[in-house]
DNA sequence: TTGGAGTGTCAACAAGGCTGACATATCGTT
DNA sequence: AACGATATGTCAGCCTTGTTGACACTCCAA
């Protein structure tokens, strides 16, 4: 039911076939394990995980976003990221200071110590996107991100895109 | 450091800076979230996780593999990936022969139901990456694999391909 | 026959998700 | 001013899935 039919088309639809299309998965799942290695291997010693990493990247990314914000960005319950962001903030990592227009908010900031973390977190995962851009090539960077942007829920890809537009 | 350096190569290096890698990171963040939400939405409800689905997905891939081959495929230890194939094998998803050249060895079958549900998961999340793919295009997708492949570690690159090899 | 490989299993633990419940402060509306 | 909604924090308890360490059993090969 999910093969490609044959017929006029399916020269130009070869690229929709169950075998690339598990081949694409199966990319994808080993691909995000060597994504996640560099930092994965930084964090192991230090008392945090991956958690900490994604709160770390996006508060770097949108400096005095709120709670809230980054609830919806990382897709957590806020007793999961509250444990997350408890840590950061007692071990001088990142700083939460009360909302100027709103006071219920708290608005979130990466002190010295965190930005160095941060720094050195993505450099590595950097330095392997780097790589794996540079032996792709430019256009196959393109078609990489099309796809991925793609395979996103929309919500995800709201997110996605107010960030990079910020910078773009 | 790490900003690409102003110069005669700069144009053609343009993809290689820290926003656009910073990009990428994100995309593969994002993306990796909706990849895996189909097949989670199904398993919530059954006493599965995404630990089984994988199991399940990669002895369908490779009928009669070993638990050996398995454990280096997905990268856990034994007595994580024992407590999935135990629960697995005890509902009659998955079945268990000893081998017939090495008696040590499991050789790891789907039953039909095991089938089944392996069906039910891989066409879930067969069609995001078929929706993506499609709305990508063909060369887009070439690019996101070649992308991905580079972004492997060495040992998830040989298993990555010896699965894409055997069917190509 | 002995060492090592492949496997299964027990126990204990940790990270990081989840739900539910409740407290506090603040904001906005009536 | 009062009240409901919002934003946040926190406690308690649970689940999945990863980890280590230890031990037993079977079997292969030297």
């Amino acid at each position: 039911m999910s093969q490609t039919p044959a017929g006029q088309n399916s020269q130009s639809l070869l690229f929709l076939t169950d075998e690339q299309l598990r081949q694409g998965i199966e990319a994808m799942f080993f691909a995000y394990r060597g994504f996640t290695a560099d930092p994965d291997r930084i964090l192991e010693g230090l008392a945090y995980g991956r958690a900490h990493h994604r709160a770390i990247h996006f508060i770097n990314r949108s400096p005095g976003t709120t709670v809230n914000n980054l609830l919806g960005i990382l897709g957590v319950t806020k007793q999961s990221l509250n444990r997350v962001l408890r840590a950061l903030i007692s071990d001088g990592l990142v700083d939460s200071r009360v909302g100027e227009e709103d006071k219920r908010e708290r608005n979130l900031y990466l002190t010295e110590k965190g930005e160095a973390l941060e720094r050195e977190l993505s450099n590595a995962q950097r330095e392997r996107m780097r790589m794996a851009f540079r032996t792709a090539g430019p256009e196959a960077v393109a078609g990489f991100r099309q796809v991925l942007e793609a395979m996103m829920d929309e919500e995800m890809r709201r997110h996605y895109v107010a960030l990079k537009d910020r910078t773009a």
